[in-house]
RNA sequence: CGGGGCGUAGCAUAAUGGUAGUGUGCUUGAUUUGGGAUCAAGUGGCCCGGGUUCGAUUCCCGGCGCCCCGACCA
């Protein structure tokens, strides 16, 4: 990408409307913006992040058997007042809306109950099960209070896995691979250090879940942690404490942390409550067991904002970065300068290697604070003065070293 | 949903009962090019409706929007 056709620029100054580190960083470096409160637009240099959080996520969704749907936002009346929870008082952040004839629908802000409907069609034989679909769509919840910038909106992205077991050893089995299959997601987006498989409040669903919670200290939560065994208690059942194995009489150290994922095992509740039913070998009527599994790439990405930024701006851990590398060319009037980074860049472009490239004729000052602001996990700077031995260097943006590479070896040394 | 605050140019801010100033951005030119460089000339603004007043961006009422604290968060 060259960086003089980007439409976004960068910003100096923050909003005045944003407080959030999150939101802050990811507007000023034109990765987002605002629409309203709690509704928040991508734009190119933020979507490609949230599309290698979602490459990940799908990948581990795939790789225990997931298969990815996309369901729809409208959602039907009916099928939510088989559970109650189209009443308002069961659920009260729902947004409603009305079809010209009169007919009240919904905007979706999970999809149990509608797809629990839908598998009607699909599941009839102890053989179509176990499966597991699941898909990466908007959810809208009308949330009393938005803030934080990405972290709690009104308008976001989810991915929502659901299992449909035959069983409920089968269903606990999938619980337990979906788990694993969390840590290995946040491990993957740079996370896994600081996030927490947490036991938590199953709300409505069950008596407990379990959410993944990232540490952060603008975080909404308080988890207890238990370093030993690196699990969490959600506050919210810290009176639970001596009714729980693995906490039972264990030192627990209470950190702020933001909820990143949570799980639960659903039982038979919404299959049953949508008329949801198998015939086993013997062609008797068995309940499906159902779980779901939510992640949100949005949050996750104002999570990993939060956690690694410094006091220049954005950290990307390289597997969610935007670009992999940012070519920036000092004095791109110059004719050498210009004519080397152009090289670099075409080779890179044929070569599948990521790179934003910076050709704008601004001062050295400006486009480095640019590139610090926008994260790029490595810098190549172009220079006159690096021409003149030969070398480009490349900067880490994390940890801030910079090598010298012969310019004949730069490919090389990328590729590798 | 309770409490508090705010709304002036693309962004950030100042002053003012007599139509608004600064920084930054943007445009043009010149000089610059290893940490948001310098100079010059331009561009561009009072959230909406009503009231008070000779006159309202300013005061009053209503609306809309935004932020913070708390509650809520299936």
């Amino acid at each position: 990408m060259i960086q003089s056709r980007l439409f976004t620029k960068t910003r100096k100054e923050a909003p005045k409307d944003e407080v959030s580190k999150n939101a802050e960083l990811l507007i000023r470096g034109g990765f987002i913006s605002k629409e309203m409160a709690g509704v928040y637009n991508y734009l190119p240099l933020g979507l490609r992040t949230l599309n290698k959080i979602n490459k990940i996520i799908r990948e581990e969704m795939d790789a225990i058997g997931g298969q990815e749907i996309h369901m729809s936002v409208l959602q039907e009346k009916g099928i939510w007042q088989k559970s109650k929870r189209w009443d308002k008082t069961i659920v009260d952040n729902w947004f409603k809306s009305k079809l010209k004839n009169g007919t009240e629908v919904g905007l979706g802000f999970t999809h149990e109950e509608p797809l629990a409907n839908l598998m009607k069609n699909h599941i009839s034989s102890y053989r179509d099960l176990p499966i597991f679909p699941y898909q990466i769509q908007v959810k809208f919840r009308n949330e009393t209070r938005a803030k934080s910038g990405l972290m709690r909106g009104r308008e976001f992205l989810m991915k929502d896995m659901y299992s449909f077991c035959k069983t409920e050893d089968e269903q606990h089995k999938f619980y337990e691979k979906a788990k694993k299959a969390y840590g290995k997601i946040f491990q993957r987006l740079g996370l896994g250090d600081i996030t927490y498989l947490t036991f938590a409040s199953g709300g409505s669903f069950s008596k407990f879940s379990h959410e993944f919670q990232t540490i952060t200290p603008n975080g909404e939560d308080t988890i207890y942690i238990e370093e030993n065994k690196r699990i969490a208690l959600n506050k919210e059942i810290l009176k639970e404490k001596e009714n729980i194995e693995d906490f039972k009489e264990k030192k627990l150290v209470p950190q702020k942390a933001v909820e990143v994922g949570n799980i639960f095992n659903l039982g038979t509740k919404f299959s049953e409550s949508q008329g949801l039913y198998y015939l086993d070998e013997k062609g008797k009527k068995q309940k499906v067991w159902m779980g779901s599994y939510g992640i949100g790439p949005g949050r996750v990405m104002g999570t990993i904002v939060e956690v690694f930024a410094d006091k220049s701006g954005i950290v990307w851990p390289e597997a969610v970065a935007p670009f992999k590398f940012h070519i920036v060319a000092l004095d791109a009037a110059n004719k050498n300068v210009r004519m080397e980074a152009e090289e670099i860049y075409k080779k890179m472009l044929g070569s599948g290697i990521e790179s934003l490239y910076d050709d704008r004729e601004a001062p050295a000052g400006e486009k480095f604070a640019d590139s610090d602001l926008i994260g790029i996990p490595y810098r190549i700077v172009v220079s006159e003065k690096n021409l003149a031995d030969g070398t480009l260097e490349i900067k880490n943006r994390k940890t801030g070293e910079v090598k010298k590479v012969a310019k004949e070896k730069i490919l090389n040394s990328l590729l590798q």
